[in-house]
DNA sequence: CATATTAATCGTAATATTGCAATGAACTAA
DNA sequence: TTAGTTCATTGCAATATTACGATTAATATG
């Protein structure tokens, strides 16, 4: 009914897909990519840059902090994004070990 | 409008967004780690392990087919599924390539 | 002060996702 | 054939997500 049933998994399967679930939009791996490639991180930089209305690209924009995965700084009016570096390895961690699994049985099919 | 606007980013993007989303629900995560550990990867095993209803999990198990991360073999009655080796390979090098970014420029904030 | 600029928030419409009961399809066994 | 097993599909209700216009809040500038 449209409401994940988090109480039947693993904190770290959660987490797992709380990490992935934000890289789920494209608009959120693109801001992502950018906070990497330049230090342009004005959040109307942003908006000309993917070309979304600003309401839209604040609200990914929150996402992605409430994640902790990126920190605003307010510069006079305007706010500047950046990774939070520290948060990003670590969600690095969880996904690489998720991701990088090996297959411990032989295949069956 | 729920609508993601897909022509406003790159055919890499929305891979990237793609395959994040199919890892953006535990359900899902807790599948992908069953295949990977075990060998009875018999649809009603993971009914059974996972504890959602046999047609949500089979809503599930389409979603991660349809991307090719998964695939079904029929074996009487019942269906096993395994990992798509070759396809978790190359998703692996897309995701790994947009997790590892480092930073380009000092960070400015 | 008034005005401009920038970004967050509110409210809302459109669409997507999740979950399951009911049903259907394919196979097996008696 | 009939009944049982297993899984896919359908249809639907509840909730979540996406997007944006309108507004607000905060800061700057004349």
């Amino acid at each position: 009914m449209g409401l994940v049933k988090t109480e039947k998994f693993s904190d770290l399967q959660n987490e797992i897909a709380l990490f992935a679930k934000a890289f789920g939009h494209p608009a959120r791996v693109a801001i992502l990519q950018h906070l990497f490639k330049t230090d342009a991180c004005i959040c109307g930089a942003l908006v000309h840059e993917i070309g979304l209305a600003q309401p839209t690209i604040s609200q990914h924009l929150k996402e992605l902090k409430h994640l902790g995965l990126i920190k605003g700084n307010v510069e006079g009016t305007s706010v500047c994004y950046c990774i939070e570096t520290k948060n990003w390895t670590k969600m690095k961690t969880v996904m690489f070990q998720f991701l990088d699994q090996d297959i411990s049985v032989e295949a069956c099919c």
